[in-house]
DNA sequence: GATGGCCTAATTAGGACTTCCGGTGT
DNA sequence: CACACCGGAAGTCCTAATTAGGCCAT
């Protein structure tokens, strides 16, 4: 299986033709341009560690709470639009930031068929692999499915959406892909200071129970990422249920806007609300099902709640959101609670997922230049063209490289030179993103 | 001319929604 | 009455896999 790393290298060498970075060619190359467009770093919570600049550019972000139910709404509106409406550059559109930026690091490869197991009020149906699968629900032998016209080589099925814990498809596959799925889509919702608890927080994040604070403005916000502009609620309620079906969610009965993930990536990075005396979240773990903990539901007008987590949300976001336990919170649940078994309610039917070491974002990436946020500059590369005479904020920094190549050393002491690329292109697992330096200002 | 390798465009299959609908419950 | 919720049915969109055909070198 492919590791987060060895994609950076594979992308690096894809492109890069390593004797013209001279004495860096013992690394892998990478190119990190500094970029206009501080949302790519931002708006899935990435923005750690941020340099002026980049708190500048979000503070031009910040949505200000608002006051009332029907302001609520229009503000909300507003503010969904804002949040996806940031001018991108034509060929860095939102889709790429998250195909780019968060795909990757969901894995690489789906190294076995993906094994669902129904649970149903007559017991266990499945498991199943995917062929069988899908012949259950085509009514047709799977070894019918491809007898068509002349008799063709039975295709590979093409990989399925990746659940929270599957390896996905390797990335070569994924070249330009830009899917990015609703529960993928919801999951970066849930990181994003922005957004969370905002318009969708986690009422019991250590069974992976979310609500739809906001319904509208995240059906808006989906329907904006699909380019689908009259998406509401209702059509990407539907969605949503057809997760169900297929193992994804659960519905938290007797909760409106409450859905359950029926698996979480491990280091999730939760956002929650709360005023530092936090944890509250596990402190309700007795939520379980239907404990109506749901702090009473909030509907779209309802902003009693939000505006105090909007505060907290502001006076975070001028600070390294890393480890926080105040107020909006960012924390990665012990691995004991997040081995915990996620309640079913009263599942119709249920999915075992195996548990992944990738997740959408990693903590350990946060501080620093993730995979992903490199994977995603470097892109920027191929499209220099579209910020012609060159932005006063972008500069290719070969002098980065450098930087970051002195400080890995320094950090590392001697480096075993079997543990270098020999070649350009050539992987390895042992020069991985989080070996890198964090970054300063002053690398810049 | 035959063969094989490479490339590219077209075709096809299938997943993931999206849209619409009628209905129920709160 | 509004809204959330449900699930069937049909459709769209997108992507990966496959095929066919052209070109070129041997």
């Amino acid at each position: 299986m492919l590791q987060q790393s060895e994609l950076i290298f594979d992308f690096a060498s894809d492109h890069v033709n390593m004797s013209q970075l001279g004495c860096y060619s013992d690394y892998p190359a990478v190119i990190v341009e500094q970029v206009p467009h501080p949302h790519l770093l931002s708006y899935a919570g990435l923005a750690c560690e941020q340099t002026q600049t980049e708190q500048d550019h979000q503070q031009l972000l910040k949505v200000e709470p608002c006051e009332s139910g029907e302001e609520e709404t229009m503000e909300t509106l507003v503010a969904a639009d804002s949040l996806l409406n940031m001018d991108c550059p034509d060929s860095l559109s939102l889709e790429q930031h998250y195909s780019q930026t968060f795909l990757p690091s969901l894995g690489d490869v789906i190294t076995t068929p993906v094994t669902q197991v129904t649970v149903s009020a007559e017991g266990v149906v499945g498991p199943f692999d995917q062929p069988q699968w899908h012949s259950l629900h085509t009514g047709k032998p799977a070894s019918q499915l491809h007898s068509r016209k002349r008799s063709r080589k039975p295709r590979h099925r093409r990989a399925e959406s990746p659940t929270p814990d599957i390896k996905v498809k390797k990335d070569k596959y994924n070249k330009g892909g830009n899917t990015l799925y609703l529960w993928q889509f919801l999951m970066e919702l849930l990181q994003d200071r922005q957004v969370c608890p905002r318009y969708i927080k986690w009422t019991n994040p250590n069974a992976g129970i979310f609500k739809l604070v906001n319904s509208k403005a995240v059906a808006r916000l989906w329907g904006k990422h699909k380019n689908k502009p009259d998406m509401n609620y209702e059509t990407m309620g539907r969605a949503l249920r057809y997760y169900y079906q297929r193992g994804i969610l659960n519905k938290v009965e007797g909760q409106r806007l409450v859905y359950q993930f029926t698996s979480l990536p491990e280091d999730m990075i939760y956002i929650t609300e709360g005023d530092g005396t936090k944890e509250e979240e596990e402190e309700n773990d007795e939520i379980d099902d239907n404990s109506g903990n749901d702090e009473g539901v909030s509907d779209d007008s309802d902003d009693s709640t939000i505006l105090s987590s909007d505060q907290s949300v502001e006076e975070e976001d001028s600070l390294p959101p890393k480890k926080k336990t105040s107020a909006g919170s960012v924390h990665t649940p012990s691995a004991a609670q997040r081995s915990r078994p996620a309640p079913r309610p009263s599942a119709q039917r249920d999915t075992v997922l195996r548990p992944t070491k990738n997740s959408l974002i990693q903590e350990k990436h946060l501080p620093i230049v993730s995979a992903e946020m490199l994977r995603t500059l470097q892109n920027l590369q191929k499209v220099q063209s579209l910020q012609p005479g060159g932005h006063s904020s972008v500069f290719k920094t070969a002098q980065l490289l450098g930087s970051l190549c002195e400080r890995q050393a320094a950090a590392e002491g001697t480096v075993d030179s079997r543990d270098r690329p020999s070649k350009s292109g050539q992987k390895t697992s042992e020069l991985e993103t989080p070996k890198l330096v964090p970054l300063t200002s002053s690398d810049l």
